[in-house]
DNA sequence: TGAAAGTTGGACGCAGGAGTCCAATTGAGT
DNA sequence: ACTCAATTGGACTCCTGCGTCCAACTTTCA
Protein backbone atom coordinates (compact mmCIF):
# COMPACT_ATOMS: atom_id res chain seq x y z
CA UNK A 1 0.00 0.00 0.00
CA UNK A 2 1.22 3.44 -0.56
CA UNK A 3 2.22 5.70 2.30
CA UNK A 4 1.32 9.04 0.47
CA UNK A 5 3.48 10.80 3.82
CA UNK A 6 5.51 9.16 6.26
CA UNK A 7 2.73 8.53 8.29
CA UNK A 8 -0.71 7.54 7.79
CA UNK A 9 -2.28 6.57 5.02
CA UNK A 10 -4.59 9.05 3.51
CA UNK A 11 -6.04 6.76 1.00
CA UNK A 12 -7.38 4.68 3.73
CA UNK A 13 -8.87 7.68 5.36
CA UNK A 14 -11.17 8.59 2.35
CA UNK A 15 -11.74 4.40 2.01
CA UNK A 16 -12.97 4.85 5.67
CA UNK A 17 -15.21 8.23 5.30
CA UNK A 18 -16.45 6.57 2.07
CA UNK A 19 -17.39 3.26 3.55
CA UNK A 20 -18.90 5.57 6.87
CA UNK A 21 -20.81 7.26 4.14
CA UNK A 22 -22.51 4.46 2.52
CA UNK A 23 -23.01 2.28 5.63
CA UNK A 24 -24.37 4.51 7.41
CA UNK A 25 -26.85 6.14 4.71
CA UNK A 26 -28.29 2.12 4.40
CA UNK A 27 -28.60 0.86 7.66
CA UNK A 28 -28.60 4.47 9.85
CA UNK A 29 -26.72 4.75 12.67
CA UNK A 30 -27.23 1.40 14.18
CA UNK A 31 -24.55 0.15 11.70
CA UNK A 32 -21.85 -1.62 13.44
CA UNK A 33 -18.10 -0.07 12.95
CA UNK A 34 -17.13 -3.57 12.15
CA UNK A 35 -19.03 -3.21 8.94
CA UNK A 36 -18.05 0.01 7.80
CA UNK A 37 -14.59 -1.51 8.68
CA UNK A 38 -15.26 -4.16 6.50
CA UNK A 39 -16.06 -2.40 3.31
CA UNK A 40 -13.34 -0.12 3.63
CA UNK A 41 -10.94 -3.29 3.91
CA UNK A 42 -9.28 -1.94 6.80
CA UNK A 43 -9.30 -3.07 10.35
CA UNK A 44 -11.48 -1.58 12.84
CA UNK A 45 -8.29 -0.98 14.77
CA UNK A 46 -7.27 1.60 12.04
CA UNK A 47 -10.70 3.23 12.64
CA UNK A 48 -9.91 3.47 15.90
CA UNK A 49 -6.62 4.99 16.25
CA UNK A 50 -7.78 8.04 13.90
CA UNK A 51 -11.17 8.57 15.72
CA UNK A 52 -11.29 6.91 18.71
CA UNK A 53 -14.98 6.94 18.91
CA UNK A 54 -17.95 6.27 16.92
CA UNK A 55 -19.34 9.55 17.62
CA UNK A 56 -16.08 11.00 16.03
CA UNK A 57 -16.08 9.01 13.32
CA UNK A 58 -19.78 10.49 11.99
CA UNK A 59 -18.54 14.02 13.48
CA UNK A 60 -15.69 13.87 10.80
CA UNK A 61 -17.89 12.33 7.87
CA UNK A 62 -20.77 14.95 8.53
CA UNK A 63 -18.43 17.61 8.71
CA UNK A 64 -16.57 17.09 5.39
CA UNK A 65 -19.63 16.83 3.80
CA UNK A 66 -22.13 19.09 4.96
CA UNK A 67 -21.27 20.95 1.41
CA UNK A 68 -22.61 17.95 -0.77
CA UNK A 69 -25.76 18.40 0.77
CA UNK A 70 -26.13 22.07 0.25
CA UNK A 71 -26.68 23.94 -3.05
CA UNK A 72 -24.19 26.93 -3.54
CA UNK A 73 -25.35 29.88 -5.65
CA UNK A 74 -22.94 30.00 -9.31
CA UNK A 75 -21.88 33.33 -9.29
CA UNK A 76 -24.49 35.12 -11.94
CA UNK A 77 -23.30 36.45 -14.66
CA UNK A 78 -23.97 40.12 -14.02
CA UNK A 79 -25.86 40.49 -17.43
CA UNK A 80 -28.08 37.38 -17.13
CA UNK A 81 -31.50 37.60 -15.76
CA UNK A 82 -32.63 36.94 -12.75
CA UNK A 83 -34.56 34.17 -13.24
CA UNK A 84 -31.90 32.12 -14.97
CA UNK A 85 -29.93 32.31 -11.68
CA UNK A 86 -32.87 31.32 -9.33
CA UNK A 87 -33.04 28.12 -12.13
CA UNK A 88 -29.54 27.09 -12.02
CA UNK A 89 -29.81 27.35 -8.04
CA UNK A 90 -33.02 25.60 -7.93
CA UNK A 91 -31.58 22.86 -10.16
CA UNK A 92 -28.59 22.65 -7.76
CA UNK A 93 -31.00 22.04 -4.78
CA UNK A 94 -33.17 19.42 -6.84
CA UNK A 95 -29.62 17.60 -8.06
CA UNK A 96 -28.14 17.42 -4.10
CA UNK A 97 -31.75 15.29 -3.52
CA UNK A 98 -31.50 13.53 -6.71
CA UNK A 99 -27.73 12.09 -6.17
CA UNK A 100 -28.28 11.19 -2.26
CA UNK A 101 -26.68 14.49 -0.54
CA UNK A 102 -29.52 14.33 1.47
CA UNK A 103 -27.98 10.99 3.68
CA UNK A 104 -25.83 13.85 5.80
CA UNK A 105 -28.74 15.60 6.98
CA UNK A 106 -30.85 11.94 7.73
CA UNK A 107 -27.53 11.13 9.60
CA UNK A 108 -27.54 14.55 11.76
CA UNK A 109 -31.24 14.64 12.29
CA UNK A 110 -30.22 10.69 14.00
CA UNK A 111 -27.78 11.84 16.18
CA UNK A 112 -29.41 15.01 16.73
CA UNK A 113 -30.36 13.72 20.22
CA UNK A 114 -26.68 12.59 21.34
CA UNK A 115 -24.74 15.38 18.81
CA UNK A 116 -26.50 18.57 19.31
CA UNK A 117 -23.56 20.75 18.53
CA UNK A 118 -22.93 18.59 15.09
CA UNK A 119 -26.63 19.27 14.36
CA UNK A 120 -26.29 22.91 14.46
CA UNK A 121 -23.29 23.03 12.59
CA UNK A 122 -24.81 20.97 9.81
CA UNK A 123 -27.83 23.33 10.11
CA UNK A 124 -25.77 26.60 9.77
CA UNK A 125 -22.94 25.48 7.51
CA UNK A 126 -25.75 23.85 4.93
CA UNK A 127 -28.68 24.81 4.48
CA UNK A 128 -28.29 28.11 6.22
CA UNK A 129 -25.61 29.34 4.45
CA UNK A 130 -27.14 28.81 1.21
CA UNK A 131 -29.95 30.61 1.70
CA UNK A 132 -27.96 33.28 2.79
CA UNK A 133 -26.16 33.51 -0.24
CA UNK A 134 -29.33 33.50 -1.98
CA UNK A 135 -30.74 36.05 -0.07
CA UNK A 136 -27.05 38.43 -0.87
CA UNK A 137 -28.31 37.67 -4.30
CA UNK A 138 -32.05 38.82 -4.09
CA UNK A 139 -31.02 42.03 -2.08
CA UNK A 140 -28.56 42.89 -4.73
CA UNK A 141 -31.16 42.25 -7.49
CA UNK A 142 -33.31 44.03 -5.74
CA UNK A 143 -30.65 47.48 -5.33
CA UNK A 144 -30.49 46.91 -8.97
CA UNK A 145 -34.06 47.32 -9.72
CA UNK A 146 -34.42 43.97 -11.35
CA UNK A 147 -35.99 42.36 -8.76
CA UNK A 148 -38.43 44.25 -5.23
CA UNK A 149 -37.81 41.96 -2.25
CA UNK A 150 -38.64 43.55 0.92
CA UNK A 151 -37.67 40.38 3.37
CA UNK A 152 -34.33 38.85 1.20
CA UNK A 153 -34.02 36.18 3.88
CA UNK A 154 -37.38 35.30 3.95
CA UNK A 155 -37.81 35.11 0.12
CA UNK A 156 -34.83 32.85 -0.07
CA UNK A 157 -36.45 31.01 1.94
CA UNK A 158 -39.95 30.84 0.59
CA UNK A 159 -37.69 29.90 -2.90
CA UNK A 160 -36.22 26.78 -1.23
CA UNK A 161 -39.03 25.88 0.03
CA UNK A 162 -40.79 26.33 -3.29
CA UNK A 163 -38.19 24.17 -4.80
CA UNK A 164 -37.82 21.22 -2.62
CA UNK A 165 -41.66 21.38 -2.06
CA UNK A 166 -42.43 18.00 -0.63
CA UNK A 167 -39.49 16.03 -2.04
CA UNK A 168 -37.14 16.75 1.36
CA UNK A 169 -39.43 15.09 3.22
CA UNK A 170 -39.42 11.85 0.88
CA UNK A 171 -35.76 12.22 0.81
CA UNK A 172 -35.14 12.03 4.39
CA UNK A 173 -37.75 9.10 4.75
CA UNK A 174 -35.78 7.13 2.45
CA UNK A 175 -38.51 6.84 -0.64
CA UNK A 176 -36.76 7.47 -3.67
CA UNK A 177 -38.21 9.83 -5.77
CA UNK A 178 -37.57 9.74 -9.16
CA UNK A 179 -36.14 12.61 -9.95
CA UNK A 180 -35.18 12.52 -13.89
CA UNK A 181 -32.82 15.56 -15.44
CA UNK A 182 -36.60 16.37 -17.51
CA UNK A 183 -38.16 16.86 -14.09
CA UNK A 184 -35.53 19.01 -12.35
CA UNK A 185 -35.57 21.09 -15.26
CA UNK A 186 -39.15 21.57 -15.00
CA UNK A 187 -39.64 22.31 -11.00
CA UNK A 188 -36.47 24.51 -11.32
CA UNK A 189 -38.02 26.32 -13.76
CA UNK A 190 -41.66 26.78 -12.45
CA UNK A 191 -40.34 27.66 -8.93
CA UNK A 192 -38.68 30.39 -10.46
CA UNK A 193 -41.42 31.86 -13.29
CA UNK A 194 -43.58 31.88 -10.09
CA UNK A 195 -41.06 33.47 -8.06
CA UNK A 196 -40.42 36.44 -10.58
CA UNK A 197 -44.06 37.00 -11.20
CA UNK A 198 -44.56 37.59 -7.49
CA UNK A 199 -41.38 39.56 -7.45
CA UNK A 200 -41.15 41.43 -10.35
CA UNK A 201 -40.79 45.01 -9.84
CA UNK A 202 -42.94 47.74 -9.88
CA UNK B 1 -57.32 1.18 38.37
CA UNK B 2 -60.60 1.69 36.61
CA UNK B 3 -60.61 -1.07 34.51
CA UNK B 4 -62.75 0.46 31.75
CA UNK B 5 -63.50 -2.62 30.17
CA UNK B 6 -63.83 -5.77 31.49
CA UNK B 7 -60.57 -6.70 30.00
CA UNK B 8 -57.47 -4.68 29.81
CA UNK B 9 -57.22 -0.66 30.78
CA UNK B 10 -57.62 1.51 28.29
CA UNK B 11 -56.31 4.33 30.15
CA UNK B 12 -52.84 2.35 30.28
CA UNK B 13 -52.92 2.36 26.94
CA UNK B 14 -52.46 5.67 26.53
CA UNK B 15 -50.25 6.40 29.12
CA UNK B 16 -47.92 4.14 27.80
CA UNK B 17 -48.04 5.63 23.95
CA UNK B 18 -48.08 9.09 25.68
CA UNK B 19 -44.57 8.02 27.33
CA UNK B 20 -43.75 6.60 24.64
CA UNK B 21 -44.27 10.01 22.55
CA UNK B 22 -42.45 11.87 25.19
CA UNK B 23 -38.90 9.45 25.70
CA UNK B 24 -38.56 8.54 22.15
CA UNK B 25 -38.91 12.58 21.04
CA UNK B 26 -35.96 13.53 23.35
CA UNK B 27 -33.59 10.39 23.06
CA UNK B 28 -34.49 9.15 19.86
CA UNK B 29 -34.75 5.16 19.02
CA UNK B 30 -32.10 4.68 21.17
CA UNK B 31 -34.56 5.43 24.28
CA UNK B 32 -34.43 2.09 26.16
CA UNK B 33 -38.73 0.54 26.86
CA UNK B 34 -37.79 0.29 30.71
CA UNK B 35 -37.77 3.91 30.30
CA UNK B 36 -40.73 4.18 28.97
CA UNK B 37 -42.42 1.66 31.10
CA UNK B 38 -41.03 3.92 34.23
CA UNK B 39 -42.56 7.16 32.63
CA UNK B 40 -45.96 5.49 31.98
CA UNK B 41 -45.99 4.52 36.17
CA UNK B 42 -47.00 0.75 33.90
CA UNK B 43 -44.76 -2.47 34.38
CA UNK B 44 -42.29 -3.66 31.14
CA UNK B 45 -44.36 -6.70 30.61
CA UNK B 46 -47.65 -4.34 30.37
CA UNK B 47 -46.12 -2.58 27.32
CA UNK B 48 -45.18 -6.37 25.94
CA UNK B 49 -48.53 -7.85 26.56
CA UNK B 50 -49.99 -5.08 24.08
CA UNK B 51 -47.19 -5.06 21.56
CA UNK B 52 -44.82 -7.65 21.60
CA UNK B 53 -41.66 -5.67 20.42
CA UNK B 54 -40.19 -2.57 20.27
CA UNK B 55 -41.25 -1.99 17.02
CA UNK B 56 -44.36 -2.43 16.99
CA UNK B 57 -44.99 0.12 19.87
CA UNK B 58 -43.28 2.14 17.42
CA UNK B 59 -45.62 1.59 14.20
CA UNK B 60 -48.70 1.97 16.86
CA UNK B 61 -47.23 5.35 18.32
CA UNK B 62 -46.24 6.88 14.80
CA UNK B 63 -49.64 5.70 13.35
CA UNK B 64 -51.89 6.93 15.86
CA UNK B 65 -50.38 10.25 15.68
CA UNK B 66 -49.62 11.06 12.21
CA UNK B 67 -52.53 13.29 12.18
CA UNK B 68 -50.85 15.65 14.49
CA UNK B 69 -48.27 16.44 12.68
CA UNK B 70 -49.93 17.41 9.49
CA UNK B 71 -51.99 20.75 9.08
CA UNK B 72 -55.83 20.14 7.90
CA UNK B 73 -57.10 21.93 5.20
CA UNK B 74 -59.80 23.98 7.49
CA UNK B 75 -63.61 23.80 5.09
CA UNK B 76 -63.34 27.59 3.99
CA UNK B 77 -66.24 29.32 4.13
CA UNK B 78 -67.76 30.26 0.18
CA UNK B 79 -67.14 33.62 0.83
CA UNK B 80 -63.53 33.88 1.90
CA UNK B 81 -61.03 35.16 -0.27
CA UNK B 82 -58.71 32.31 -1.05
CA UNK B 83 -55.65 34.31 0.65
CA UNK B 84 -57.75 34.01 4.30
CA UNK B 85 -57.99 30.13 3.60
CA UNK B 86 -54.31 29.84 2.50
CA UNK B 87 -52.86 32.20 5.45
CA UNK B 88 -55.18 29.54 7.57
CA UNK B 89 -53.68 26.80 6.14
CA UNK B 90 -50.04 28.39 6.72
CA UNK B 91 -50.75 28.65 9.91
CA UNK B 92 -51.86 25.40 11.27
CA UNK B 93 -48.56 24.32 9.27
CA UNK B 94 -46.41 26.30 11.94
CA UNK B 95 -48.30 25.28 14.40
CA UNK B 96 -47.33 22.02 14.35
CA UNK B 97 -43.78 22.54 14.47
CA UNK B 98 -44.45 24.87 17.01
CA UNK B 99 -46.06 22.35 19.37
CA UNK B 100 -43.40 20.06 18.19
CA UNK B 101 -45.54 17.89 16.69
CA UNK B 102 -42.50 17.00 14.12
CA UNK B 103 -41.07 14.73 16.45
CA UNK B 104 -43.76 12.07 14.87
CA UNK B 105 -41.66 12.38 11.20
CA UNK B 106 -38.29 12.33 13.03
CA UNK B 107 -39.03 9.41 14.41
CA UNK B 108 -40.25 8.00 11.29
CA UNK B 109 -36.70 9.18 9.50
CA UNK B 110 -34.99 7.57 12.34
CA UNK B 111 -36.73 4.38 11.47
CA UNK B 112 -36.74 4.46 7.96
CA UNK B 113 -34.16 1.91 7.39
CA UNK B 114 -35.81 -0.36 9.77
CA UNK B 115 -39.56 0.47 8.73
CA UNK B 116 -39.70 1.22 5.06
CA UNK B 117 -43.64 0.83 5.13
CA UNK B 118 -44.00 3.18 8.30
CA UNK B 119 -42.14 6.19 6.59
CA UNK B 120 -44.26 5.30 3.64
CA UNK B 121 -47.19 5.66 5.56
CA UNK B 122 -46.41 8.45 7.81
CA UNK B 123 -45.54 10.77 4.43
CA UNK B 124 -48.88 9.52 2.84
CA UNK B 125 -51.26 9.94 5.62
CA UNK B 126 -49.68 13.17 6.75
CA UNK B 127 -47.92 16.04 4.26
CA UNK B 128 -48.92 14.40 1.26
CA UNK B 129 -52.62 13.94 2.23
CA UNK B 130 -52.29 17.67 3.69
CA UNK B 131 -51.05 18.62 0.41
CA UNK B 132 -53.68 17.31 -1.36
CA UNK B 133 -56.58 18.80 0.38
CA UNK B 134 -54.93 22.12 -0.65
CA UNK B 135 -54.48 21.44 -4.32
CA UNK B 136 -58.30 20.41 -4.42
CA UNK B 137 -58.78 24.05 -2.81
CA UNK B 138 -56.93 25.59 -5.11
CA UNK B 139 -58.47 23.76 -8.21
CA UNK B 140 -61.82 24.74 -7.03
CA UNK B 141 -60.53 28.41 -6.71
CA UNK B 142 -59.29 27.97 -10.04
CA UNK B 143 -62.47 26.77 -11.75
CA UNK B 144 -64.41 29.60 -9.96
CA UNK B 145 -61.53 32.18 -11.43
CA UNK B 146 -60.50 33.56 -8.30
CA UNK B 147 -57.36 32.14 -8.64
CA UNK B 148 -55.45 31.06 -11.87
CA UNK B 149 -53.65 27.54 -10.93
CA UNK B 150 -52.56 25.18 -13.67
CA UNK B 151 -50.76 22.51 -11.36
CA UNK B 152 -52.64 22.52 -8.50
CA UNK B 153 -50.51 19.79 -6.73
CA UNK B 154 -47.16 21.36 -7.58
CA UNK B 155 -48.61 24.82 -6.35
CA UNK B 156 -49.87 22.91 -3.13
CA UNK B 157 -46.43 22.34 -2.56
CA UNK B 158 -44.65 25.17 -3.28
CA UNK B 159 -47.02 27.21 -0.72
CA UNK B 160 -46.45 24.54 1.73
CA UNK B 161 -42.76 24.55 1.09
CA UNK B 162 -42.47 28.39 1.66
CA UNK B 163 -44.17 28.65 4.53
CA UNK B 164 -41.68 25.73 5.81
CA UNK B 165 -39.01 27.25 4.75
CA UNK B 166 -35.73 26.22 7.21
CA UNK B 167 -38.06 25.80 10.02
CA UNK B 168 -39.15 22.18 9.17
CA UNK B 169 -35.44 21.15 8.87
CA UNK B 170 -34.35 23.22 12.26
CA UNK B 171 -36.85 21.43 13.71
CA UNK B 172 -36.23 18.17 12.47
CA UNK B 173 -32.73 18.70 13.71
CA UNK B 174 -33.87 19.56 17.32
CA UNK B 175 -33.05 22.96 17.21
CA UNK B 176 -35.63 24.70 18.74
CA UNK B 177 -37.06 27.71 16.77
CA UNK B 178 -38.69 30.73 18.97
CA UNK B 179 -42.22 30.80 16.98
CA UNK B 180 -44.29 32.97 18.42
CA UNK B 181 -48.14 33.46 17.54
CA UNK B 182 -47.17 36.82 16.37
CA UNK B 183 -44.00 35.50 14.30
CA UNK B 184 -46.43 32.54 12.74
CA UNK B 185 -49.12 35.38 11.52
CA UNK B 186 -46.01 37.21 10.12
CA UNK B 187 -45.06 33.95 7.96
CA UNK B 188 -48.16 32.81 7.03
CA UNK B 189 -49.38 36.03 5.87
CA UNK B 190 -46.16 37.05 3.38
CA UNK B 191 -46.68 33.60 2.11
CA UNK B 192 -49.88 34.12 1.42
CA UNK B 193 -49.34 37.32 0.10
CA UNK B 194 -46.61 36.52 -2.28
CA UNK B 195 -48.80 33.50 -3.46
CA UNK B 196 -51.91 35.42 -4.75
CA UNK B 197 -49.31 37.47 -6.28
CA UNK B 198 -47.82 34.82 -8.31
CA UNK B 199 -51.35 33.38 -9.43
CA UNK B 200 -53.38 35.61 -9.05
CA UNK B 201 -56.22 35.46 -12.05
CA UNK B 202 -56.26 37.58 -15.68
C1' DT C 1 -66.38 -16.82 47.38
C1' DG C 2 -64.24 -18.64 43.30
C1' DA C 3 -62.64 -18.42 38.49
C1' DA C 4 -60.41 -15.66 34.77
C1' DA C 5 -57.80 -12.10 33.12
C1' DG C 6 -54.53 -8.16 33.73
C1' DT C 7 -50.80 -6.20 36.20
C1' DT C 8 -46.50 -6.02 38.70
C1' DG C 9 -41.61 -6.17 39.61
C1' DG C 10 -37.78 -8.44 39.62
C1' DA C 11 -34.66 -11.80 37.93
C1' DC C 12 -32.86 -13.83 33.97
C1' DG C 13 -30.82 -15.32 29.33
C1' DC C 14 -29.12 -13.67 25.37
C1' DA C 15 -27.37 -11.05 21.36
C1' DG C 16 -25.10 -7.39 19.39
C1' DG C 17 -21.94 -4.09 19.27
C1' DA C 18 -18.38 -0.61 21.35
C1' DG C 19 -13.85 -0.27 22.46
C1' DT C 20 -9.23 -2.59 24.00
C1' DC C 21 -5.23 -5.56 23.66
C1' DC C 22 -1.65 -7.83 21.42
C1' DA C 23 1.43 -10.48 18.59
C1' DA C 24 2.51 -10.78 13.86
C1' DT C 25 3.08 -8.31 9.44
C1' DT C 26 3.99 -4.74 6.11
C1' DG C 27 6.07 -0.84 4.18
C1' DA C 28 8.91 3.59 4.12
C1' DG C 29 12.92 5.78 4.98
C1' DT C 30 18.07 5.50 6.07
C1' DA D 1 19.71 -4.82 6.45
C1' DC D 2 17.53 -2.11 10.33
C1' DT D 3 14.13 0.86 12.51
C1' DC D 4 9.94 2.72 13.37
C1' DA D 5 5.23 3.47 12.75
C1' DA D 6 1.06 1.98 10.75
C1' DT D 7 -1.75 -1.95 9.92
C1' DT D 8 -3.98 -6.29 10.62
C1' DG D 9 -7.09 -9.70 12.51
C1' DG D 10 -8.72 -12.01 15.97
C1' DA D 11 -9.73 -12.65 20.66
C1' DC D 12 -11.53 -10.59 24.60
C1' DT D 13 -14.21 -7.58 28.09
C1' DC D 14 -18.03 -5.00 29.12
C1' DC D 15 -22.35 -3.03 28.84
C1' DT D 16 -26.80 -2.06 27.28
C1' DG D 17 -31.09 -3.24 26.20
C1' DC D 18 -34.51 -6.63 24.21
C1' DG D 19 -37.65 -9.97 25.29
C1' DT D 20 -39.05 -13.89 28.59
C1' DC D 21 -40.46 -16.11 32.78
C1' DC D 22 -42.75 -16.40 37.01
C1' DA D 23 -44.92 -16.00 41.48
C1' DA D 24 -47.71 -12.76 43.99
C1' DC D 25 -51.43 -9.46 43.78
C1' DT D 26 -55.62 -7.02 42.06
C1' DT D 27 -59.88 -6.47 39.82
C1' DT D 28 -64.04 -8.03 37.38
C1' DC D 29 -67.64 -11.03 36.79
C1' DA D 30 -70.52 -14.99 38.16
Amino acid sequence: MARLTGQIDLAKTEAILDAAAEVLAERGLAAPIEEIARRAHVSKQTIYNRYGAKTELVRALVSRRVESMTAPLRAPGAEDHPEETLTAYGRTLLQVIASGGYSVLRLSIQSAAELPDLAREVFESGPLRSRGQLAAFLEMETRMGRLKVDNPMQAAEFFGGMVLGLRQTRALLQMDCDLTEAEIDRIAGSAARVFMRAYAPD
